[in-house]
DNA sequence: ATTATCTATAGATCTATAGATAATGC
DNA sequence: ATTATCTATAGATCTATAGATAATGC
């Protein structure tokens, strides 16, 4: 769709001029317009005006402005339980293990667009029905982190918190990738992989076998190809 | 004011069932409907029905909503130049400097009511006029841990990253409260030793000098009076 | 016939203002 | 007289539905 190409239906007054499916469109404007505004604060007419249509032809694409959100968290759903499986059958190495699932997971929320992951957080957008898959989908993902935490970090360095309240640290440390953006800032890889290594820093592992672990992981994601 | 306590003026049509004055009735409430359901999300009629009193009467405590946010934002501003001057006069050592500021800072987070800090990350709140004096405080305090981070921190671990880069990571885990706070957890004083030790942690410190760390601020904080 | 838009609008808000009213304070 | 509330309401939204319309597809 987008430009040029011919579709029936009767035609917008304002001829399209962005790429995507109509829907496709309305998603992005209203990724942009959510994660600028806010969720509440912005209206559906704010975000047909954006794609350039009518405020009631919204509703022949999704059945309301909650739809709309909960199909932009769907799609940035961070595949957790998959990642895992891959990556754990590159290496046994637990401390690779979670460096990769770390460095991929940063990354996948640096890459999201218009920094969507930032709208898990609001208070407005959790209310949406709906949004329970998005918490249990997240637990699992804190429940992943903290059973590698628990393989790695010394019983001196967990006992005094706990495995889950670490993973959840080191999942609000990858997290710190959508504060970095609401900050405005660009997150390259660079940063990606000094989060990662921070997560193992936070499990207590020294600066010579996080160094290990990094240049392992490079040396597995070049076989997988330049990804 | 509150129950008992006459005051001048038409009585309400409920009679007041919360302590305060009007006036910090109505930002208690608005804290506990902002944070729970979101600033735009919140009709200024929730917040008057919440209180006991009618939408209209609000108007007479504050110019309009804009005013109730930014009046909590201020009363949440986390004390950063006097925090540090106050703390850098009971010690040299760059170390526990550090560590008193990240945890009285997680331990001010931690303690405000509704978890107010969170609101400074609320896209719909960082539109309301005047949030940019909030912005400017919030950036004076990265530059304080960025330069506590540079007198601490080796260079080797300084470099690949930046002193400011590494003062806006400890600044985030700080805010790690906020988000506990959001997953519904409370943050104890435990809490806030080990999220303000991991400060320590990020800028490369061991363990050793950690505890020492540790141990020195609690005998400087008992020394205040047990705050 | 099907598709994707449009126009028009109902009904429910929501914010803020104007002006009345019922207390206390002097 | 001052204070803190109330009632009433204007005017501007905002979401969602009903039904018309202008394309393409068969």
């Amino acid at each position: 769709m987008g430009p040029g190409r011919r579709r029936p239906g009767r035609p917008r007054l304002v001829s399209d001029q962005f790429p995507g499916s109509p829907r496709e469109q309305v998603l992005e404007a209203a990724a942009r317009l959510f994660t600028s505004k806010g969720y509440a604060a912005t209206s559906t007419r704010e975000i047909a005006d954006a794609v350039g249509i009518r405020q009631a032809s919204l509703y022949y694409h999704f059945a309301g402005k909650g739809e709309i959100v909960t199909e932009l968290l769907s799609q940035t759903i961070r595949p957790t339980v998959e990642a895992v499986a891959r990556i754990e059958s590159l290496t046994d190495d637990p401390e690779t293990v979670l460096y990769l699932l770390a460095f991929t997971d940063a990354r996948t929320l640096a890459r999201a667009p218009h920094n969507v992951g930032s709208l898990y957080r609001a208070a407005d957008v959790a209310r949406v029905e709906g949004f329970d898959e998005f918490v249990a989908a997240r637990d699992k993902l804190v429940d992943i982190y903290s059973r590698l935490a628990a393989s790695i970090a010394d019983p001196e360095l967990l006992d005094p918190i706990g495995a889950i309240r670490l993973g959840q640290k080191l999942v609000h440390s990858v997290e710190e990738v959508i504060g970095i953006r609401t900050d405005g800032r660009l997150v390259g890889t660079d940063e990606a992989v000094w989060i990662a290594s921070s997560c193992l820093s936070l499990c207590g592992v020294d600066k010579g076998r996080i160094e290990l672990a990094v240049k392992t992981a490079d040396t597995l994601l070049d076989q997988l190809g330049g990804n």
